[in-house]
DNA sequence: TGATATCATGTAAGCCGTTACATTTGCAAA
DNA sequence: TTTGCAAATGTAACGGCTTACATGATATCA
């Protein structure tokens, strides 16, 4: 319905400048197979038209977009954001381009937006954890796109990724809150199904209790979405419930801060009566009050690794091998000794 | 480099099923001109082979690639997550898909990220604030692709937008801050180059001030980029002036924050001693503490809207019309009466 | 001076879909 | 059986760009 008054293409320019299409291509890919004087000339009429290359047809013809899909979770809270944005920076050095899609964790969305960002030439892929119907895994196969896998290294995986191992970065933390005398713990997870981060960080957890001689099964576990409200409920339930907890994992640092917030409505003080452990180090966690202890999550450096990774394979197929970072441990306001005095 | 084992095509299909390209396309894009049979056999056939579109060919041949494009700032906080979250599920009822891309606040990134988005076929662009080169509007006209302005609305705009009137926002706040007794006023804002938001809000400010009698250049102002240290350390400078501000405005919530924390460290007492309000209405400034009085943006309303406009104008070529929101105060914790006993 | 290498430019064949138009098929009515 | 029409399918042009290959012009050297 839009008449679009005729955008100027590679053969107006051409017809203008009076030389062939191939000249003008060259001068905006290959300049210097050019000489000075056409090159110039035809700058200056490409600037007057206001011609812009279509995107379309130049990857037909070149097949290859430098461009480059990233899929993630979500894009409403900061988790990714950080990451990404490194990502995105680095990926500009090697002059890609990034294309993002969201897939509010459904499994389904993450499967279209794929295919959505293969039709569209994307070079190569980042997906977030290993888990997905392996169909997915052959569609790409058959395309020919490579993707790489990050928030998560899982030892031994079939495919390289370039993450951290989420179960014992909890492992880690959970033994530290061990320590100091919890024995009743709480976990508000996100959705475990296809998400294999959230499973990891839920076994690390309980590998740690068991280490400690604690029942694993003792570990109050709760799934719900990714939000702060969910956070705060989902604390309350824990809260009202007979074995109240004394230390609260979080699946991440959002649920962590709706946890905090609750705890502050319900007069529950923290660290005093009740722990909480967050998990990202996103920026909210410092801001929090109190401010949380969490586990640091090298989102920047994921994200710039990935993009030198998936850069060199496309551009000269350096094959991908995996790397694993270490997270790190956060201690701030919020982790305390257990109480003792509880029923 | 990476040699992709040939993605299979349109031919591919049309031969493996003894049809002709035309009868695969009819297909996929308009089911029901084909017979029962072959349809289901086709079908059949492009999930064997795992066939999948090509974007650029598609988008050459139908002229249309039902891509609508976002140009944010930034997507490292929240501030735009929400609203392009709304943007991007109302879009999708409509049968478009959103490509987003981000800026950094930087006119010249920003003008490179407009033409990508053109180049790559989007069919309408989402913008935010009016104020950019006039050399970019000439561009897209040539382009005939049609941009909406959403989070500013300027009354006597030339182009139609939809969004809040930041002027009148704040104007607002303004006056019920000198309402409580505050007359020495600061604000915390984001560089107002090319940011029509961040002018208007700072005009709001002295506006109000001019109102009540109070000079507008006795506002102090400091700008600077959006992140939570530079909040804290504009912060931080206000208190050591020697004309210590009673109440502090910040550009956004994410500014604010950063006062607030600011503030925690150096034992500074909100609001009793510094009054402190936000801008935006983000989950964080609930969740701060105490909680940031701010204004409330109606993200999801604005990115809805935006999003039924533009669909509406690609498919229809109903004209856009211009939608003024309303923004709202949101009185929290942060915001309290000026204190009469300082220097 | 003629042979040859070098550089700038042109020609035209794709890349992969969509769609206007043409053709074939199937079936009901005459 | 023939005619007529609708439904199903096919044919082929086109969209904008890249690039292998061909051509023409200049420079280099023996």
């Amino acid at each position: 319905m839009s008449l679009k008054p005729h955008t100027p293409t590679l053969h107006d320019v051409a017809a203008a400048a009076s030389v062939s299409t191939a000249t003008v291509s060259r001068c905006l890919n290959f300049p210097d197979q050019v000489s000075e004087s056409t090159r110039i000339n035809v700058i200056r009429i490409i600037n007057d038209l206001g011609y812009s290359p279509n995107f379309g047809a130049k990857a037909m013809a070149a097949r290859r977009t430098n461009t480059i899909g990233a899929i993630i979770p979500t894009m409403e809270n900061a988790i990714f954001a950080r990451g990404l944005q490194a990502f995105q920076e680095e990926l500009r050095l090697h002059g890609f381009t990034m294309l993002v899609a969201s897939t509010s964790y459904c499994p389904n969305i993450e499967e279209e937006q794929i295919r959505s960002l293969v039709a569209r030439g994307a070079d190569a892929l980042l997906l977030i954890g290993h888990e997905r119907d392996p169909e997915i895994y052959r569609f790409l196969q058959t395309q020919g796109v490579p993707a790489l896998v990050t928030w998560a290294f899982t030892p031994g995986s079939v495919r390289p990724s370039i993450g951290f191992n989420n179960r014992a970065a909890i492992y880690e933390m959970a033994t530290e809150v061990i320590k100091l005398g919890h024995t009743k713990l709480a976990l508000i997870s996100a959705e475990t199904a296809m998400n294999d981060r959230a499973k990891a960080r839920h076994v690390g957890i309980q590998n740690a209790m068991t280490y400690a001689g604690l029942k694993p099964s003792s570990l109050q576990f709760i799934e719900t979405t990714y939000n702060i409200e969910d956070g705060a409920n989902a604390f309350e339930k824990l809260m009202k419930s007979d074995t109240r907890p004394t230390a609260v994992f979080c699946g991440n640092d959002v649920l962590a801060v709706g946890a905090l917030r609750c705890a502050r409505e319900m007069k529950i003080s923290v660290p005093d009566d009740v722990s909480i452990i967050g998990f990202d180090d996103i920026e909210l966690a410092q801001v929090a009050y109190p401010a949380l202890t969490t586990v640091h999550v090298p989102h920047r450096e994921m994200g710039r690794r990935a993009a030198i990774a998936l850069a060199n394979y496309v551009k000269e197929g350096t094959p991908i091998k995996a790397v694993e970072l270490k997270a790190r441990l956060v201690f701030r306001e919020t982790l305390g000794p257990a109480r003792e005095d509880l029923p």
